[in-house]
DNA sequence: CGGCATTATAGCACATGTGCTATAATTGAT
DNA sequence: ATCAATTATAGCACATGTGCTATAATGCCG
């Protein structure tokens, strides 16, 4: 049969990318003191979307990691200060 | 009947952080001397896509972000160099 | 004014982000 | 090794990001 085949147009997802700003996440909220219970809890995000991002399983929206800023309390260039691979 | 009703979950999408960031955007293409046209045709995005994310219709993900970054040839900090509303 | 480039909208199909809930796996302290 | 806290996975439903194509609106220069 023909199918199961994916759409062949390439959706963006830069997993290099995206796992250079899982660790620069993990790397903040730790030295903010939180654990990713808190984090969702005073974010409103929920805990599986935290762990997902940490993870590098997801790619998340800019709405998404505007609200990790505030919660985390550091400026926005913070959680992009790493350099992006390749 | 019952319904037409949104659920009551509220997603994020974050207006006032999204208008920030397509102002950003646009400052920074211009700055070096892109078209909407060009960076939609050099990144690989859609020029419908860039056209929504300068008007702030969507909230993009980290992906197309970063591959603006790369187009760009920007450090990401310099996409997120601004003040984060509320 | 006319014509061209640029930007903005629109609608569809498909892929995927997100919340929710539950469960498993890992870690750390004693 | 046990127990508690923390982190990771999983699956569902729903909302929405993205590519594509086409068309409209705007800007700009002659």
């Amino acid at each position: 049969m023909k199918s199961m085949q994916k759409s062949d147009r390439k959706l963006v997802f830069d997993q290099k990318g995206i796992e250079a700003f899982a660790e620069q996440l993990k790397k903040i909220r730790l030295k903010e003191g939180y654990t990713q219970s808190q984090l969702a809890f005073e974010s409103g995000l929920s805990l599986s979307q935290i762990a997902r991002i940490e993870t590098a399983r997801i790619n998340p929206t800019l709405s998404t990691v505007f609200t990790l800023a505030r919660t985390l309390d550091v400026p926005l260039m913070d959680l992009f200060d790493f350099e992006l691979p390749e």
